[in-house]
DNA sequence: CCAAAAGTGTTGCCCATACACCCATGT
DNA sequence: ACATGGGTGTATGGGCAACACTTTTGG
């Protein structure tokens, strides 16, 4: 195999540049973050992750990305910080663990390029996860949602980057009315309270919650839910359209 | 001259990747903006911007490139986004205008680097603008600061980078209490007031603002300051060590 | 004493919180 | 009828804005 003949592909994309994203699910009256078991190499956790072509735009790059593992199109995303310490693969333990299998199964100046010093732009995604068709990117042994407060061990500076993501998050979710992009369509009040409570890691009450929400007018009542249970029955929102995000 | 070798000494730096700041300053009730006018072509303008090194972590190459033009170490520096749209050098006319003077100067290589598709990390910046010592970069013809309602037209997207810049200034301005670097040691009450009227460009009252600043408890009341004008002194205040960002 | 501007006190409003209560549902 | 949980109404307190007032300064 020639050593100046990239069998990745490595020219059509920008080098030593990267994006990782930190996708957000909600599920079960948890908050989740989607992880891929690294193909290579044992027990290494990544981000989904991807390069940026030469001839795409950031946020494109990313959707492209992600899209490949979900499925899914126009995803909720933001930009939320560039990672490049000097030391972020460099000096990690996982370079010397899968330099040798990289080498294998593409050639040395893949190896090279794909381990080489990376500067990371910190996407965090936002998807109703039941939306969600996981597949496996080229270095994903498999891919899976984890709670927020389960995080694993991760490589590189994947920990951080989430911690940072979730801290935008947090930032964002009110100010920008992002909740409604982790839901299904439509939704009882309840729900979007636990996935507050999920998000903020905090309780909130229910009726004061209920009226800054209406209070709001971005959402309309349907019709209710009916559930089967011996209670009321609760009433079933949906966002108005021009409230998208 | 060798069209293989670079005499800017691209080797040493990321490629295509780079690093823009919006450097705010605070003076005469207004708030500035550093820019460069470019050293070649002709009228036009760019934000003090360079490289990032391959040893060199990012927020030090910002410090590094914000030194080297205001003669100021450990200056309040902030990430806020990263811009990279396809075209954003490209299809700019400023390539045209200035690749046969980097090919001069420099050599072929240097100007397609240079001008080849970059991806920018945008900082922004807080400075006392009177301890700042202009000095003029790589590129820079000189540089200027100019009123934030007053940015001329400018080269690529330094514009937008711009605007954004000033949007995460005014989000976490208050929030991080962030003002007080864009002011000298003691200020009085007034000067801080006509800071924060300047950046929300808005209009503030005087008691209420005193009432929330000194509830914070972060300000140190020092001596009067006289002027010489016929109304009472002013007290000066300083933030309070711990306090400081 | 006076004009100018600094600094303080008082009131009312809005919003978030806490508490209490009423309503629908299926057994 | 009643347990369960959904949904609504009312009081309380803190923070912010508007207004009125007092204090200091140099002429």
């Amino acid at each position: 195999m020639n050593n100046f003949m990239s069998v990745f592909g490595t020219e059509q994309y920008f080098p030593q540049l990267s994006i990782d994203c930190v996708v957000f699910g909600y599920e079960e009256k948890s908050l989740k973050v989607l992880m891929a078991k690294f193909k290579f190499g044992k027990n290494i956790w990544i981000l989904p992750g991807g390069y940026i072509k030469q001839n795409e735009n950031i946020e494109n790059a990313a959707q492209r990305i992600l899209f490949d593992r979900t499925g899914l199109e126009k995803i909720y995303l933001e930009q939320f910080r560039v990672f490049g310490s000097e030391n972020r693969v460099e000096k990690s333990s996982v370079k010397d663990e899968i330099y040798d299998t990289l080498t294998e199964k593409f050639c040395k100046a893949d190896a090279d390029w794909i381990l080489s010093r990376f500067i990371s732009i910190g996407f965090y995604a936002l998807v109703d996860i039941n939306k969600v068709n996981l597949k496996v990117g080229e270095f994903d042994h498999f891919l899976t949602w984890v709670e927020v407060d389960k995080i694993p061990n991760m490589a590189y500076d994947h920990e951080e980057i989430i911690e940072k993501g979730l801290e935008s998050l947090r930032r964002d979710l009110d100010q920008k009315l992002l909740g409604f992009n982790l839901l299904p369509e439509t939704f009882t009040m309840k729900e979007l309270l636990e996935l507050y409570e999920a998000v903020y890691n905090k309780e909130f009450s229910m009726n004061n919650f209920q009226k800054k929400m209406l209070d709001l007018k971005i959402l309309e009542r349907l019709e209710k839910k009916f559930t089967g249970a011996q209670n009321k029955a609760p009433y079933l929102y949906r966002l108005v359209e021009s409230n998208h995000i």
